[in-house]
DNA sequence: TATTTATATTGCAATATTACGATATAGATA
DNA sequence: TATCTATATCGTAATATTGCAATATAAATA
């Protein structure tokens, strides 16, 4: 059908999944690591860094920031980003609890 | 257009973006959940934990397993699944990155 | 071997995502 | 105010994803 059955799934399922959905392309990967490594920026630098066009940017930049994996200001007319931390945290303890969990598995599988 | 212009991306970005993109699924964070709770179980009892028909299950599974974030292997005629720690450990180190840049970034966004 | 049990595959309908040209909007500047 | 610059939104085509009934496959057991 195409439609996620999200009423079925806890609310941290259905957020980790939304987050995670977000970053799981490679344009907001390249975003996301451009963010880190200028600190921030106004989407016209990443519209000149990445080979898509300037409105599939501002799509792309709109998913992250739904996800509350970035934030922008303005500043002028144009607008600055940045990551937010806020999202990022959200994902962070998922991570950790299965790392956490693969350290220790003594055992292996099946 | 719906396709990914993967090409334009390095190796690294895809990679990261396949493997957040299986885990962009409350089914699929449900699966990895499950797994870790049990260790290790068959098919089965998968779809007797979600709310979700056994082809679709094992849809999931598969984008998991072709993901590398799980693994299977037979035991009789079901198929015992459990957490594959090389996907893990793949977006390990992004996630760390990111982590490590949030804490230091003392300045605030734009 | 026939049947049962467990999982995968096929086929398909409904919906979502990706990408971009065209256009709108909003602040800056001449 | 007219124009430029920067970004967002609209509309649309191509493709991907989700979900499941029906069916296939493969191992276990009667």
């Amino acid at each position: 059908m195409g439609i996620t059955k999200s009423e079925h799934f806890t609310d941290e399922q259905n957020e980790l999944a939304t987050l995670a959905k977000a970053i799981g392309h490679p344009a907001r990967i390249a975003i996301i690591q451009h963010l880190i490594k200028v600190n921030s920026c106004v989407c016209g630098d990443i519209v000149n860094e990445l080979p898509l066009a300037q409105p599939t940017i501002s799509q792309h930049l709109k998913e992250l920031k739904n996800a509350g994996l970035i934030k922008g200001n303005f500043e002028g007319n144009a607008i600055c980003y940045c990551l937010n931390e806020e999202g990022f945290n959200k994902i962070k303890g998922f991570f950790q609890h299965i790392n956490t969990y693969l350290e220790n598995k003594k055992n292996q599988c099946c």
